[in-house]
DNA sequence: CACTATTTTTAGAATAATTCTAAAAGGAGG
DNA sequence: CCTCCTTTTAGAATTATTCTAAAAATAGTG
């Protein structure tokens, strides 16, 4: 049994949005006072690489992680630097059909005001 | 008149491809010896502000400069670490016909197996 | 259960690109 | 020449992330 990975997984895919990982170190703490900054990142790898979970580097400062591993596209809002999901259609699809390359993934970061930031 | 802006920019517009910060730093060195990594950064900001360059953040180590600063997209070689220009056809006008929000700008990063590595 | 091998966790140091700071230098305009 | 504003310098600071080596936990096997 893997506990600590398992919390690491349960605090994303019960919270709320995107997390980073020292939030999700704070809030795996509360379970696990003794819990360590490198076992989140261990876990984190692990379970981005076991297609639990998504890693989404932004580019700026830290990197966030998704509990919902299927394919969405993000968007950053440069004024609450909070990250949301965006809708853009199949866009893997327009990518490999116009791409004068082959594609093994890729990074996308949309740059966006969120709604909330909107409404000032 | 700002010499070392203008080296900067110089050394990338002759240089192929894209380069980072500290190989722009080496090249640059060589016209100007007292020349400070921190100054290059400064020049890079400026000149991708003022439009003649574009800054392009992989995610993954360090950023890449770019002497074309028109619209296309990049693809990193998994392989060699390159970074080479890909071309999406108008790929702004999909995402913005798509998006459920408005964007501001976007960073894509292709990740591929470059030519030249594929022959191994 | 005992033994061994593998995985996970810990603590803290290390990394590495970039940014920051404060002071010095340079250049432009009057 | 004087003053203002920009650029440059040197080096420290930042910061998220990774690495290392040792300790602990766990799982598999007989």
């Amino acid at each position: 049994m893997v506990q600590k990975r398992a919390a690491v997984l349960k605090v994303l895919q019960t919270s709320e949005g995107h997390l980073q990982a020292d939030e999700i170190f704070k809030r795996v703490k509360e379970y696990y006072p003794n819990m360590v900054l490198a076992t989140v990142y261990n876990n984190l790898h692990a379970l981005a690489n076991d297609g639990y979970i998504r890693h989404i580097k932004t580019g700026t400062g830290a990197d966030f992680y998704d509990k919902t591993p299927t394919a969405h596209e993000h968007a950053l809002c440069t004024s609450c630097g909070k990250l949301i999901d965006a809708d853009l259609g199949d866009l893997g699809a327009y990518l490999r059909e116009h791409a004068d390359l082959p594609i093994l993934s890729y990074d996308l970061i949309l740059h966006t005001v969120c709604p909330q930031c909107k409404g000032h």
